[in-house]
DNA sequence: TAATCTGTTGCAAACGTTTGCCGAATGGAG
DNA sequence: CTCCATTCGGCAAACGTTTGCAACAGATTA
């Protein structure tokens, strides 16, 4: 049915050796046979059979990607950077979505192997020793997850919830809380490494909420817990949950960021649109996605190498303000700009 | 290096045939041997080589799913949904991202042919012709326009068009605005039908802004041509443009819905989050998705039939409000509520 | 003139499966 | 004890490519 090299091969009375080389190595056959091949290979309408191809060089030309969830809008743009990226590169790309569960990440893996050429874990839930081992299955990047010894691109989270926090403490925070993210989250356990190393620093109180699924929900739901802990101020391991919490505690009679302020991590698209907008740390997520797919791709002795740590900023936006205990000192030109706005 | 079926033959003491048929056709072998090479396949970790299996049986187990712009928010949740529901069928899914254009959409479409049992076309903005050919190289799913005689799902936007701009014409909107999407969508055409049809009959005036990039931006920039235009209401191609206007005429201090109405469709995750909330036309994007997919696998005499339409619900939220011709009598109950809510 | 090289092509094996066909073994019926 | 049916497993071809090897022609070199 479909055509095949060989037709090809008949119809221009070549070999199908001849007709092969045509397309994969064009240089070693003569220039007047190759336009005679590529004319009747394009009258009949032939496309390489990838799945053929990839039998015999062992190269699919295909990777996979596996994320949390498509449907969290940090997700998209990193999937449209690495697909657009990889296509440049005439990979094509498998995504698909673990619902944030081990387990389906670990079967995606697995499945996915042998069909392409490498895999792009986003976020990862599994374990570091099971990652280890897939590693030998098929070649990996792991994406927004430090594991020693395994190519990574990160974004420095760790930097943007130290810059948040530090933002929160010169507004006159004392008391912050840290809405937490999924359990096994890299970027949960950084976020909340440095949050509480820079709250601890200045001899602030920093309250851990969590873990909780990283979804509007979970914020909204925990608005009851936040306003109990006393905290004027609230860290949220997404702009997803910090804007579910924005909600729920205007809904509730609470100023934001009069009364509690509010920052995100990620600058999803929506961050900006939310009332009042949300300050938040931004992610440069398609760069991640870019990099890692040349992590992936590069012309590996064995395997991709390398850890890539891409820098995140604070974007001071309307969702947060003075807190108690600012001094009088401290409200210098640059908070009062901040307050302002 | 990765482990054949002829690996697990030979250390199972059986022939190749018998592996392969212990898992595709584990009736056929006896019980006893099938365990004894399902174990020692478990124990060398083989994975059937879909590649090699896709070569004889003519199946690949993947489908391909083509959309305009993977980080426009109305997408993520139907790739989610169809992803989900080919992997439960034992299909993974490449997804691919043409930016809106035609011939990226075209060039995909050819490149995945052989590498998928199907694809699903989300949104297409090639012609006609062009896709009715493509049928003929891969089977297709369209997600998003109707073409006679090639299987579709379609959301029923021009239901919901009808409904929205019945919505603005109850709360006494005269002059309303269609602010389009782009040029070659079925959505917008259809959209623009029922919305003209629907104003038609009552007599309202419709003006046609466009055609636009279904983009935030493109929405916000549309905010000074709404204006002169004098109209009371705008309908928008999507969410997105919705709100890109929504902040602009807020920007411009235009008040919504106090001076301008504004409805969108899609009813994105984030159309619940924005101030005003937004009145929009829900799309089942999700269901959308798994209507595809159940399409695509559908067990085919001769590729994929029928046409499944999905209906489509408005959604009265905040930016929706009295307009200038409210007659007395028609401020009946539903209106009063909607106004008042 | 013989030897060597270069450029172009054909030949055939290989990649990891599936599957139609055939033969061997087993067991039940007559 | 023979015959037949059934169950099971092996054999080998096939899927559409790539690629090392060899053959051949013509050109270059010695």
């Amino acid at each position: 049915m479909a055509v095949t090299i060989r037709d090809v091969a008949r119809a221009s009375g070549v070999h199908i050796s001849t007709v092969s080389r045509t397309f994969s190595a064009p240089h070693l056959v003569n220039p007047e046979t190759r336009s005679r091949v590529l004319a009747t290979a394009e009258q009949l309408g032939y496309r390489p059979n990838r799945a053929a191809r990839a039998l015999i060089t062992g190269r699919t030309h295909n990777i996979g990607l596996i994320v949390a969830d498509i449907a969290n809008p940090f997700f998209p743009p990193l999937i449209k950077a690495a697909e657009t990226h990889a296509r440049r590169r005439d990979y094509h790309v498998f995504v698909a979505d673990t619902d944030e569960d081990p387990i389906v990440e670990l079967d995606l893996v697995q499945a996915l192997a042998k069909q392409v050429d490498g895999i792009l874990l986003c976020s990862p839930r599994m374990s570091d020793d099971q990652i280890e081992l897939l590693k030998r299955e098929v070649p990996l990047v792991v994406i927004n997850r430090l594991i020693t010894g395994l190519p990574a691109v990160v974004m420095d989270v760790g930097l943007g919830a130290r810059d948040a926090v530090q933002h929160l403490l010169d507004l006159g925070h004392r008391h912050l809380v840290y809405l937490a993210g999924p359990r096994g989250s890299w970027t949960n356990r950084e976020i909340r490494r440095a949050a509480g190393a820079t709250a601890r620093t200045a001899g602030a109180d920093l309250t851990v909420l969590g873990p909780n699924q990283p979804v509007e929900e979970t914020g909204a739901a925990a608005a009851e817990a936040v306003l109990k802990t006393g905290a004027s101020a609230v860290l949220a391991y997404n702009d997803l949950m910090a804007i579910g919490l924005l909600q729920a505690l205007q809904d509730r009679g609470v100023e934001v960021p009069g009364q509690v302020s509010v920052v995100g991590i990620d600058d999803i698209a929506y961050s900006g649109l939310v009332r009042p907008r949300l300050t938040t740390v931004a992610n440069p997520t398609g760069a991640a996605g870019r990099a890692a797919v040349d992590m992936l791709l590069q012309q590996g002795d064995d395997g991709p190498t390398g850890q890539v740590t891409l820098r995140t900023d604070l974007i001071i936006r309307n969702s947060t303000g003075p807190g108690p205990y600012v001094p009088a000192g401290a409200l210098n030109a640059e908070v009062a700009a901040h307050v302002k706005e």
